[in-house]
DNA sequence: CTGGATGCCTGGGAGC
DNA sequence: TGCTCCCAGGCATCCA
């Protein structure tokens, strides 16, 4: 579900009630969510946590002395905050508690297409990095053109691919791509570079007014305060296919690209 | 290097 | 009310 606007969100909502607390204790209620060692110490019990950081749809939280967390959501992921020893909702399948706190943080994943990676040092979390694409919040139309210039394949798979650009997803690249004017089944060596930056642009405009109004909340995405996005009400292709193009006023096209549900318009969008 | 199919899971909505 | 079917924000893997 939650793409990059969502991550973000989950990042800013989470930050002040984690950094520079100790967690007390880190309790799983499974464990084939968690890829590494799936220990209390490392799920960070014991530790202080100094940040949390966010690449593409990856948020890592991190501990003083190196050791890290990276949680990723999936299609129905959430983190949250609730009260200490309170009832734990359905599908909870991690639990921390704070030293001097009365929260405790929980993970929660109906799907279980989310999960955990523990991680002992910097160093390899800079590595699991390394294997991303630059972050599409910040990226540029020459670090997207040096990406795609040489690729067959069509643009919408290509952004989702987290190598290309991460934390782009259904959502977003469906919205960047109409914003643009590009056909999500353009094939990436036939755009010329001034396409390509105008999509990196709408890219990042796209994910910044989603970051925005807090994310896109269809059914299942929270921020870990139990907050929705207000951003749905604004897409613009995404979950309208039929329905009139707020360009031009023609009825939206709903398509598969790369298995995946696709709405576009036929008139704005071009190859 | 491609695209396509499949699998991993649960839950919500549509249609009967 | 209850059943079946399809769909869903992600991602890895296998095959042609």
């Amino acid at each position: 579900m939650p793409e990059l606007p969502e991550v973000e969100t989950v990042r800013r909502t989470l930050t002040p009630h984690l950094v520079g607390r100790v967690i007390d204790t880190a309790r799983l209620r499974r464990c084939d969510f968690v890829t590494g060692k799936a220990t209390p110490a490392a799920l960070l019990q014991g530790a202080t946590i100094d940040r949390l950081e966010r690449r593409g749809k990856q948020l890592a939280v991190i501990a003083r002395d190196g050791r890290a967390v990276i949680v990723q959501l999936g299609m129905s992921g959430q983190v949250l905050v609730a009260r200490a020893g309170a009832a734990l909702p359905t599908h909870v399948h991690a639990v921390w508690t704070l030293k001097g706190a009365q929260t405790a943080i929980l993970f929660r994943d109906p799907r279980r297409f989310g999960g955990l990676t523990t991680l002992g040092s910097a160093d390899e979390l800079a590595r699991v990095w390394e294997s991303l694409g630059p972050d599409a919040l910040t990226t540029n139309g020459g670090e997207l053109w040096n990406a795609i210039r040489t690729s067959a394949r069509a643009i919408k798979p290509a952004l989702l691919d987290q190598r290309t650009v991460a934390g782009v997803g259904n959502i977003y690249a469906d919205e960047a791509l109409f914003e643009s004017g590009v056909h999500p089944k353009a094939i990436c060596r036939r755009l010329s570079r001034p396409r390509v930056e105008r999509l990196a642009r709408a890219i990042r405009e796209v994910l910044a007014r989603a970051v925005e109004a807090r994310g896109s909340s269809l059914r299942d995405y929270r921020d870990a305060d139990g907050q929705e996005g207000a951003y749905a009400a604004l897409h613009r292709v995404y979950g309208r296919g039929g329905l009139p193009c707020h360009s031009c006023g023609r009825p939206l096209q709903k398509l598969t690209v790369g298995q995946r549900t696709t709405v576009c318009c036929p008139r704005c969008q071009s190859r």
